[in-house]
DNA sequence: AAAACAGGTTTGCACTGCAAACTTGTTCTT
DNA sequence: AAGAACAAGTTTGCAGTGCAAACCTGTTTT
């Protein structure tokens, strides 16, 4: 498939600049507590919560919610095929812009 | 800024993966019509149009109608600034990736 | 006991991307 | 010459999204 066709069709669930901080950060950090992933990403609570709850829903993070002494805790940590994915993606990413830079447009009826 | 806060804050009229491809591609090419743009990146018509306005009302591209002999043809080429703008962004992103890379998470006190 | 705070979740809305329908003009077909 | 098919886009309609603000539940401070 073409690269530019491929570029359209990047995973938007990864690809949400909100979600790819979180998953990234995720990917370099066994796992982390929801304050921390907020004050990391300047996120807003409801907004770091839908995405999380995003990224749950498709399998891509674990959440672990327990208490710690009294004080409830909610611990982050990406899955197995999380972590493929947020590895895969950037490297499509990478792959992407070392491609586009050596593309050279070829005649209409080639394409 | 931290990284991740950064990369939350990406300009989301380039990163949006239709428009990413579309920019990408005519970054590499002076210029291209519609119909080529279309068969390049796979996007509908309607779907490309709308994209392309966008792009155009951000002033990241012009938009040239013209008559082919009897057929119109629709040329697209990026502004300066729309030029600087895709640039930029895949540095960004390269630069995004390497650093995300080498993070190690620091104690919560520190960030 | 009441106010403030910590740690999240839910709700509401404005915006977006996409597909399908529409438009305008041209070229075949009969 | 009438009409069907086609080319090249644009506009419309709708389902889905991200975000902020309101809300909730329990804990600590005053």
């Amino acid at each position: 498939m073409s690269l530019f066709k491929e570029m359209t069709e990047l995973d938007k669930l990864l690809h949400e600049p909100a979600r790819l901080a979180i998953m990234t950060a995720l990917a370099n950090c066994e796992s982390a507590d929801f304050t921390f992933l907020q004050s990391l990403t300047g996120l807003s609570k409801g907004n770091l919560s839908s995405h999380l709850t995003k990224l749950e829903e498709a399998g891509m993070v674990f959440i672990i919610k327990s208490f710690v002494g009294k004080i409830p805790n909610t611990n982050i940590s990406l899955s197995g095929s999380g972590e493929d994915a947020i590895n895969a993606h950037w490297k499509r990413l990478d792959e992407m812009r070392k491609e586009a830079k050596t593309w050279k447009p070829e005649t209409e009826s080639t394409v």
